[in-house]
DNA sequence: GCGAATAAGGCATACGTATACCATGCATGG
DNA sequence: CCATGCATGGTATACGTATGCCTTATTCGC
């Protein structure tokens, strides 16, 4: 009939095979000391002959623990469905690289603020922690997120790290990355150095990295001009859009720091409508090193976040938590790569 | 002390509360018909503000179902940790939301050949089923393929849908795609079409889209010099070197079929360095529509293949394993996005 | 007005593991 | 030689839910 072939052993039968009881199955496996090497090596030999494997859910259940994370992507708003932040994705296969590394199962979702998916991981045991990835606004989650402190869960968002923020946090230097950005272009000689990006306080990193730039030109004792600063989401579209606004103006530049690779991208395709060369009338510096700066036209010059070490940080961070131990650092260093946009 | 305040509420305190016994909590909350209209609402309304929520590892002890799949990512043998293949990574978030739209939680890992997934996930009631995601070369596997579907594991894999496979299979028209390619080439006047791309049978999809080419090639009543083929695996690097295997052949070709947009790109930058224009000289297909292709110079007609609709099925197809309902359709149509590197 | 069907919900138990506690046997020390 | 301790492993039970089976009250048909 329908009946599956897969009888699943126990750790019942395995003990029966062995001649010995239940627990000391459990015991055996588990590496207790309290059992001989002689009686652990035979009840592992049979396990692996039946290719036994402790069954996820009864454990879990026994020990109220799970080995799993919860990766949560909070989206910007587009509405397009497939089409993810590359950075992000990036940075899940860190994530996931690093839960295998410590044995952990990794959930993977994407949530819509209206979702509970506070109640949802917190309070089913599905995951023993939760990450937090989006971009900036995370002023709109500021309430699920206290909530989620009140309850105990452990928890780490990626994003800015500033002093007010709820619950644990790791991020990039977006301030050292600003001004990193804004030394280069200072030092290849440009002066007017336009900055495409969020510069409000709902997107902090964006902020960040405004006032970093900022931070460069005054150790130059240089300024920046306020109509140099034209708001832009991370979107191709967006960074479009900035740039011809930031051209509208009819105020001179010579070069820009795009908050983001996608922005960048956005603005060389009006630089080079407009007539402009890059990067001998206008530099351009990205941020994110996605895959697609280095093909852009000219190659963008970009800030590289160290992914490897953020997905580190992230486990390590909900994992310490877990098991009451001291968190890594959470801000991360970043990197300059120089390509032909900035001038070489 | 270390106290953590989560008392977390179970059925037994709902039902306490309710005066009423803990599996009538149970039913009430799954819905069952014998319980009254009056005690569900109840109860409900308890467990509303208790913030109750089933314990999943209990639940799916007891019902010996984990409402989870587990995909798993079968990387091709590149070094590079972060950087994963672009389409894959698209299928991931169209996965995702079609496994959230059924209620299913989502496991991503991803595997290296010598791992033991096929334990770990199979047998260990982690999840329900499995999706195989990785390029081509799953005759690496068979031999664990087989396993999986002696023990009679719920899985399915991405890729070429022939006849010998093992177990389900979901995967576009390559075939289709490769003429669709060929065709669009052809109207465009184009006579010695190259293919860039493993076209051996270790690489199924490559092999097909290969085949599809000559197919329309032959229709129109023209062949394909054999001194027009390159073998290729999917990276840009692969496709440069190919490119330049080609140009060193000295024989005359007027278009490229590249088998992946990586490939293509590769290729683009080696014409370009030969003096040889885009589309004037050359025509160029690629396939998969990666973001990079948009942004290629010039941006790449390229074959584009419905990844909501591949998550979709895919999600769908293992279900119905599950569920033992009939699978929906496995392959799936493609559709030509038409920019300047073929000449619009 | 009475037997049978139906509604509503309680009781007992199973899912498979992990652990607190207890029992045995043997060595050890004074 | 007896008390003590450790090594080993068994017994009982808890984790929280879902479901088969049974009980009781109500309704319905005739």
């Amino acid at each position: 009939m329908g009946r599956k072939p897969s009888n699943k052993p126990t750790s019942f039968e395995i003990a029966y095979l062995a001649g010995v009881s239940q627990p000391t199955v459990s015991r055996a496996l588990r590496g207790s000391k309290s059992v001989s090497k002689a009686t652990r090596e035979k009840i592992e030999a049979i396990a692996r002959q039946l290719n036994y494997t402790v069954d996820k859910n009864a454990s879990s259940l026994r020990t109220q623990r799970s080995n799993t994370l919860a990766l949560l992507f909070f989206e910007d708003p587009t509405p397009d469905e497939s089409n993810i932040n590359p950075f992000f994705l990036s940075m899940l296969g860190s994530i996931t690289r690093h839960c295998a590394a410590k044995g952990l199962d990794l959930l993977v979702s994407f949530q819509k603020l209206e979702d509970d998916w506070h109640r949802r991981y917190q309070e089913s045991h599905r995951a023993d922690g939760l990450i937090l990835l989006g971009y900036g606004d995370y002023t709109l989650y500021e309430s699920r997120l206290r909530q989620l402190v009140k309850a105990g869960t452990h928890f780490v968002r990626w994003g800015s790290v500033d002093e007010g923020t709820i619950g644990a946090t790791v991020g990039s230097d977006n301030f050292g990355a600003g001004r990193l950005a804004g030394e280069h272009l200072i030092a290849r000689g440009r002066r007017r150095i336009a900055f495409l990006g969020q510069a409000d306080s709902h997107y902090p990193e964006f902020e960040q990295r405004h006032a970093g730039l900022l931070r460069a030109l005054a150790a130059a004792g240089l300024s920046q001009d306020p109509a140099l600063v034209v708001d832009a989401i991370s979107s191709e579209e967006s960074g479009h859009g900035a740039a011809r606004i930031l051209l509208s103006r009819g105020v001179a530049f010579d070069a820009i720091f795009a908050a983001s690779d996608l922005i960048a991208i956005g603005a060389q395709r009006v630089l080079a409508d407009a007539g402009l060369a890059v990067p001998e009338d206008v530099a351009i510096v990205g941020f994110d090193d996605i895959p697609a700066a280095g093909f852009a036209n000219p190659p963008l010059t970009t800030v590289v976040q160290d992914i490897r070490l953020a997905g580190e940080a992230l486990v390590e961070s909900v994992l310490a938590q877990i098991e009451e131990r001291i968190p890594p650092p959470a801000v991360l260093p970043t990197r300059l790569v120089v390509r032909a946009s900035s001038g070489g």
